[in-house]
DNA sequence: ATTAGCACTCACGCGCTTCGAGTGCTAAAC
DNA sequence: GTTTAGCACTCGAAGCGCGTGAGTGCTAAT
């Protein structure tokens, strides 16, 4: 549905003040903010058309209006324009989510963090899923007389090591073959296929070695799991606290979902490329209907990976929230992408 | 101060009911709770007196009693049972923190996990401090052409790897010329020696071979400074957001404080052996004015390691939540130890 | 289509009242 | 001296009425 030049421009008035001060705005206030050459009463009509076509809401009769879910879509579809990052923002983004150049949920933990403290909302991150992985190699690490250390890596370039510890003592000769036959058999695998059935099949294979491998298997079972799971980041959540849009209610909703990395994952991971900002009811969880969600999927050279999200209240500025998000995770990708050699 | 036998058990019998229904209890129905043969009136003098020598609290002239912080305080010294776990929750315990034999970080972070669904409070865990540690060695492992990742073991027993990439191509020479080089130089070497100035006067003595290296001593820093710092798992902090004691204002506080995970390991790291109860403002900190906190400290080997806690409401079920926190602290500390060779 | 004018609406804050749980006190009983 | 019955009292919670004012909706004129 389309509204004229006038409409939107009222519309657009009405959402970026509500967006700045959370409070009802009526007809006269309005009129000072826009540079409109109209009366009060006319504004009035236009308003009332607007409550009527469902993108405001009036609290009740003799208050001013808020934008309504509807009209804080139309808002961000047809109005709003995206405001350039300043260069002290983006040196600030680059140089912390540099500064994490270790692994790649390292690097996403710390890009949440970086965009949770500039938004004052809450920041997530997903990793890339592993789920089509296959093993690209097994290394081992001895780092005590009983214990050692797995390290996996695989073919999209993640690295998870996992400690296991073991009744006979680890002679360098016993792990120069654990690597030798692990990875003859495992190279090439997919990690979907490593289950503790598969395990057991394999490990009888070995004959006697086999009575060495149990641990060390469980151990690769446990860092093959890890490596396909996406990891969850979830900061700065407690901000919410803080918005005056949150009252205990609906604080708790949205945090018992922030804390529920389980949903979290598959409702980050649903969504198509681009950036999207789902508003309220849109998400399609009942416990975000107050609030808003703004997600961007990032690449690693090319192919889909993992996604990045604030979430927060209705009342967000998306105006700087979006350049925020899209440039985060355009660093974040980078440093990855680079990191895994794609 | 002493109290008489039967104010003893008025004021235990106030605080049990308290925790179990969270309501003022009145002097008649504190009567059907005791097994006490006198009339309300007796108790009303009883209770009266109380509230004069502070143990309890009237919210109102014409209210039930409350137990004050000091009846807490007198509660938890002399009139409290702990309560034997059941077998079913301690075989829970076991098992959760067993699955998540890996390193120390995980192990911890999974107690706290445990902890807080059991409890329905927060949970929070430190890792042992490696203030005094020193290196033990440093391994490599080549994960792709220009990316490798260090392990450094240390005295005690911590494992923390780094990733890496250099410009230059990462062949097997040249990572034995590392290991060899590096493990010459820096074993035995205290964590806290290892800083940017030292590395780079280190750098300086390996001539030709020291343009290869900074990315490498970078990792090391990096791994190093990782190794030392405890590290805080906080889990189940939006829990509080449910329990009736906590309106938005001081559930602001306690997260804020959990979120902050500075102060929070500065908390919990200075207190000393055994389990400890701090009442609302005993605990020196006025964001947890509001709340209570049990923490137990544990060891590993006979030496003092890291904390764990409980955070919640003062309104909390002592009986249960200390023999719970004190098992699962030593399931935790059990297996490190274990992993940890010590 | 726009505007001036005006009656109207409704949340908010304030004070009043009623209600009842639970008290504190007193005088009598043990 | 301790305990108890009895009763007046206190005070928060909930409900009601009222005045205030921001902001509206409507009407009639432009």
């Amino acid at each position: 549905m389309e509204l004229s030049v006038r409409k939107e421009k009222i519309l657009g008035a009405v959402v970026e003040s509500y967006i700045a001060y959370g409070e009802p705005i009526g007809s006269k206030a309005l009129l000072s903010e826009m540079g409109l050459s109209v009366s009060s009463a006319t504004v009035r009509n236009e308003l009332a058309d607007l409550v009527s076509k469902g993108y405001l809401i009036q609290p009740h009769t003799s208050a001013g209006r808020i934008p309504s879910q509807k009209g804080y879509r139309y808002y961000i579809d047809n109005l709003f324009k995206p405001q350039e990052l300043s260069e002290r923002v983006k040196a600030h983004i680059d140089r912390e989510i540099f500064l994490a150049a270790d692994a790649p949920e390292k690097i996403l933990a710390k890009t949440a963090q970086v965009l949770s403290e500039l938004s004052g909302m809450a920041a997530i991150t997903t990793t890339p899923s592993g789920d089509d992985a296959r093993v690209h190699k097994i290394r081992f690490v001895v780092t005590g007389r009983h214990t050692g250390m797995v390290v996996l890596i695989t073919s999209n370039g993640m690295v998870k090591s996992r400690l296991f510890r073991c009744e006979f003592v680890l002679t360098p000769e016993l792990i120069a073959m654990f690597d030798r036959a692990l990875n003859e058999s495992f190279v090439g695998l997919p990690l979907k296929e490593i289950s503790q059935a598969y395990l057991q099949t394999t490990a009888a294979a070995f004959g006697e070695l086999s009575l060495f491998m149990t641990d060390v298997l469980m151990a690769i079972l446990d860092a093959s799991k890890q490596a396909m799971q996406t990891t969850v980041s979830v900061s700065g959540a407690t901000n919410l606290l803080f918005l005056p849009s949150y009252d205990l209610l609906s604080a708790r909703n949205v945090l018992r979902f922030l804390s529920d990395s389980e949903k979290l994952s598959q409702f980050l991971n649903e969504s198509s490329k681009d950036t999207k900002v789902y508003i309220g009811k849109e998400s399609g969880r009942f416990e975000l209907s107050d609030s808003s969600v703004i997600i961007t999927r990032y690449e690693i050279g090319s192919r889909a990976a993992g996604a990045i999200a604030l979430i927060g209240p209705l009342r967000a500025d998306y105006k700087t929230l979006i350049p925020q998000l899209e440039y985060a995770s355009k660093c974040a990708s980078d440093l990855i992408g680079e990191l895994l050699e794609v």
